[in-house]
DNA sequence: CTCAATTTGTTCGTATGTATG
DNA sequence: ACATACATACGAACAAATTGA
């Protein structure tokens, strides 16, 4: 078994589905642009050391998505470019945080055995009672986060409506009472189980991003405890890496 | 068809591989815990509305990984924790960034044709040539980053022989004849090709984070472009949102 | 216009994997 | 463990469209 075989074997998905993702992929990345002429079928055979209807299956898959146009006797053509659409850019501060968010529409989730909050070391004390709030976020009817809050009972009594209505954390920055003194955020990289996948509209273990959220006030208990599941295709970071300078760097003048 | 099976069948990938993956997941958030009892087989073929054999197709992969031990007349037991290996924090300063990766040891791959070096509109102008660079990142011995770098040949030939055994970004940042002036990075999560996973060992579509990374001199002119694909389990990203405060945020004193 | 080369489309038969009851 | 149904994958042969010589 040569070494191609063996990736493919790693995982027991489907070879077809493996060639349609690589193809895709090299569409996505530009490395075929549209308009242009993809490898032959019988190339492709030889490159992924499978069986042409191996091969027709994935390219099958490109089509019915819109991305390729096979002709006969002609070839297989790109017909569009993937757009990006990671619109959604993370951020480092709470300001900006907010300003991306503000105006999301979120659409709650009734949940009958709300979970614990999960508070890590250093999330600060917990509160003495929490409102348990779950809600898919979309952006042009496409939902692309799920989003579940336990926000501080008190803190929810302060503006109820408005909480049942929008995203938590922009009216939690202007209740005039709250002061937040800390406001921490930890992102990983995940995939999507069942709950996420159905609510998300991905494929089960679709690639996402995990972020743990919380705001303590000044009494260092954590009035907000948000475990967010982001969509990984709509997520973007970018990082200025001088901006934020720290003094060790002996190097700059 | 129920709103289960509408989620199985969103990707087409074995329904035993898409149960192994939600119970290996309850395993690894501590839903199931080591030692504890999870559900029989007949409460997981009601959960997931599939058959007694899919079930059990699932639990033997999970019992083949050592994640469970499967006891006649007793039941299904959890005999380890999976440990998360998210070590790798991702930073948002240069000189954190270094720190974080000075000891790694590259084991570079020889490559035929190297690509162009991506460069975006904002990244600056490129150089008159670069050398390129491939390599395995790893850590006890387990690969977790696959990086490309293109290397201002100018830059390169101040230390040639350190570029090519250790990583370049922290060399490059103690040249004494090169003065940053941008280091830029982008940060997106995407899946693994083929080729990725199999340096990487993961399966063809596991989740990645992928990472643009450039920098430029004081002429803005881009020594160093980076294409880094790291696996998605070894990365995460604590974030204090407090701490770089712009001025618009009324709220604080 | 015809011919040959190229490229995709179609169809068989067979074997194995997945999923059900 | 069995019978059944359907999906996946192979290899090979043949058909149809396009192109340029």
């Amino acid at each position: 078994m040569g070494r191609l075989k063996k990736t493919y074997k790693r995982s027991n998905i489907p070879l077809y589905l493996q060639i349609a993702s690589t193809l895709r992929r090299r569409i996505e990345t530009g490395h075929w642009k549209p308009g242009c002429q993809i490898s032959t079928i019988e190339e492709l055979e030889r490159e992924f050391e499978v069986a042409r209807v191996t091969v027709r299956q994935a390219l099958d898959m490109l089509q019915t998505e819109g991305l390729v146009l096979r002709q006969q006797g002609k070839g297989t053509f790109v017909t569009k470019q993937i757009k990006d659409k990671r619109w959604l850019r993370l951020e480092i501060c709470l300001s900006s945080l907010l300003e991306t968010i503000v105006d999301n529409v979120p659409k709650f989730i009734d949940v009958a055995n709300p979970p614990p909050p999960r508070l890590g070391a250093d999330d600060g004390e917990p509160a003495d009672e929490y409102i348990y709030l779950k809600s898919v976020q979309t952006r042009n009817k496409e939902p692309y986060g799920l989003v579940s809050v336990h926000l501080a009972k008190r803190v929810f009594e302060m503006a109820p409506d408005a909480f049942r209505s929008r995203t938590a954390l922009p009216i939690l920055s202007e209740l005039k009472d709250v002061t937040i003194s800390r406001a921490h955020q930890t992102l990983v990289i995940s995939s999507a189980d069942m709950e996420a996948a159905h609510l998300l509209k991905v494929h089960l273990n679709a690639p996402t991003a995990e972020v743990h959220c919380v705001v303590a006030d000044d009494d260092n208990v954590a009035i907000y405890v948000a475990e967010i599941i982001y969509r990984g295709d709509c997520i973007k970071f970018d990082i200025e890496l001088l901006q934020y300078l720290s003094n060790e760097n002996g190097k700059r003048s």
